[in-house]
RNA sequence: GCGCGUGUAGCUCAGUUGGAUAGAGCGUCGCCCUCCGGAGGCGAAGGUCGCAGGUUCGAAUCCUGCCACGCGCGCCA
């Protein structure tokens, strides 16, 4: 039982005492202010209103009521308007390093834990052109976001969708053809809706050069075909060079296509009773319109959407003028099914906030089956718009022009672990001003710099002595050395990294953990500055070392979990 | 018009799910220094938490209404 557990149970013990019950909910947290102490509560101001009595007077009676010996407080004290503040003794306080060190690698990791496996998809973006800076966000967030779940117990499995049927795709093709009959003499007509990147000229010439008779072949329906599958197998391809340089792996990649064959729905979309033969879409359908939760009107196939929370009804069949095909909705709802029917009873999207419209309207589909799908799945983190600065300035973005930033550019500027560290800072419900030459600057105004830096000095430390950290198990050392206030405010940072870690996967925001390892290096060059630990007396060094050791080892870990790495020396 | 999100120091942003005097980095100003890495260290100034109400012991945080900005609202994906 750590000393936080142990005044915790001190302290609904002795609110059963008062006669406050005994399911009383003991909140225990870290002061705002550290001259407070080392752990607070305001259970006797939660507490007047059912005592009908005032709080500080409550507090009194309790920390009458608390043995405290045990948990290694010193002092229980009132102050303000009824908080209790603990403050533990110091040598008490500094044991908390030996779990630590003992733990090491380890050390704020949770073992897994049943066998559920939880799908996270992210980035799955159409292959018609490079990665952009938002995809980068999506890259660096789902893949922190999935570490902080592995961490958390959880296994995970990383999933790339790829709509690859689509008109986009269509639109794809039709521009790098357009590029071949400008090769072969033509005016460049890039029809309504294609894209006009550079990369589309490339492309185009490359595959000219593989097929030096093309001139001929223009017009020619499988000709056209050959175009779209080496177009979209050239973009993949690049995307996955910049996911690999950028570090991120996936497990699966799903392909929108594949739920269109016949039979997939007996193999992927088993739940909606699928016959022999049936497409998941059309299983997906049929499912839907078996449920009564469809209706034709104008010639299309409506979904009633409204009645899961949608603010208005979706189509899912178009009309016989309109093509008579399939909305994006449909095939988006049963690749979703797909994700349960895999065995992911939990499945997070991390996607651009211009998608939030089709959060309503998936989880709408997936209730509408009525297979068993809970209301709140699958789960969403959506993010808001990146803008690059460089230079003092916007970089201006227009994809119509072709121009962006892509993920490649970044990494190239800046580096893997600045990009990294960028992106996952803020919130992802907060706009995001990624600045290049902050990213690349070599000094601690630089966050990422200054958390590597913290690391690199506490290698220093032992390379400089001529000693491997990893031999320091904390077996031997006076914790009482460890008696200044810059230390203790450390150790308490050190020792809460489990529950940040803890925290920040339960809401799914990695940005708790890069503002964390961003104070707790702030408090390592603190005190890195303040007390020396090479030169000192035996007892005093041994136990700065376990400290140096321990704090090498949380922001070793902090970072692993960002997917950053913790150089020895910068 | 409707929906989602955002609005906190000059700038970029945190704020432990309702707690104490609202924090960090940069920038500004002042002082110090060259010691395990000086591309530093210490300190100060700087905020009507968009505005107005409400809820209660207590609100940046919850509720309501406005204002501003971003995104979305197609038989596009």
């Amino acid at each position: 039982m750590t000393g936080a557990d142990a005044i915790r149970a001190e302290l609904r013990r002795a609110a059963a005492a008062i006669g406050a019950g005994d399911d009383v909910d003991v909140v225990l947290q870290r002061p705002s202010d550290p001259a407070f102490g080392d752990w607070t509560t305001n259970l006797a101001m939660t507490l007047a209103r059912a005592l009908r009595r005032k709080p500080r007077e409550i507090a009194d009676d309790l920390i009458a009521h608390l043995q405290l010996a045990d948990a290694g407080v010193r002092a229980a004290e009132v102050a303000g308007a009824g908080f209790i503040n603990f403050r533990l003794d110091p040598a008490f306080a500094a044991r908390g390093v030996a779990d630590v060190l003992r733990q090491d690698a380890a050390f704020g990791r949770v073992p897994p834990a049943g066998d559920g496996v939880a799908v996270v998809e992210f980035v799955s973006a159409n292959p018609t052109g490079p990665l952009h800076v938002g995809h980068g966000r999506q890259a660096a967030l789902g893949d922190a976001i999935s570490r902080l779940l592995e961490w958390s117990g959880v296994r995970v499995s990383r999933e790339f969708y790829y709509n690859d049927g689509g008109a986009q795709i269509a639109n794809l093709a039709r521009s790098v053809l357009a590029h071949l009959r400008h090769l072969g003499g033509a005016a460049l007509e890039i029809p309504e809706g294609g894209y006009h990147g550079d990369y589309i000229r490339e492309i185009a010439e490359r595959f000219a050069e593989e097929h030096p008779d093309h001139a001929a072949r223009h017009d020619d329906a499988a000709f056209q075909e050959e175009v779209r599958r080496h177009a979209v197998a050239a973009l993949r391809q690049e995307q996955n060079l910049d996911l690999q340089a950028f570090g991120v792996a996936f497990d699966t990649y799903y392909l929108e296509s594949s739920l269109y064959a016949p039979g997939s729905a007996a193999s992927a979309a088993r739940s909606l009773g699928a016959s022999d033969g049936e497409s998941a879409v059309d299983a997906t359908v049929r499912a839907l319109v078996r449920a009564g939760a469809t209706y034709e009107q104008d010639g299309a196939l409506f979904l009633r959407t409204t009645a899961y929370g949608d603010d208005k009804d979706r189509v899912m069949k178009r009309s016989a003028e309109k093509g008579g095909d399939y909305t994006y909705f449909v095939p988006d709802v049963a690749y979703h099914v797909t994700k349960w029917d895999r065995g992911f009873r939990r499945a997070i999207n991390v996607q651009g906030s211009d998608h939030h419209g089709t959060v309503a309207r998936v989880r709408a589909g997936l209730q509408a089956l009525g297979v068993g799908i809970p209301q709140g799945y699958p789960d969403y983190v959506l993010h808001q718009m990146v803008t690059v600065m460089r230079g003092g300035e916007e970089v201006k973005i227009s994809k119509r022009a072709g121009s962006y930033v892509t993920v490649r550019d970044l990494l190239d500027w800046v580096g893997r672990d600045a990009v990294r560290y960028f992106y996952l800072q803020r919130k992802g419900d907060s706009h995001l001003v990624f600045d290049v030459d902050l990213a690349r600057s070599q000094s601690e105004e630089n966050p990422i710099y200054r958390i590597q830096m913290a690391h690199a000095r506490m290698s220093g430390i032992f390379r400089q002595g001529g000693l491997d950290p990893a031999t320091f198990d904390g077996s031997g050392v006076d914790w009482a050395q460890l008696a200044a206030p810059a230390e203790l405010e450390l150790i308490n940072a050190l020792v809460d990294f489990p529950r940040v870690v803890a925290q920040a996967a339960e809401h799914l925001e990695p940005h708790r953990l890069a503002q964390y390892l961003l104070d707790t290096a702030g408090l390592v060059h603190g005190w890195y500055h303040k007390h020396h630990v090479l030169g000192q007396e035996a007892p005093l060094q041994e136990a700065r070392l376990a400290l140096a050791r321990a704090a090498q080892i949380v922001l070793r870990n902090g970072l692993e979990v960002l997917g950053i790495s913790a150089p020895d020396r910068m």
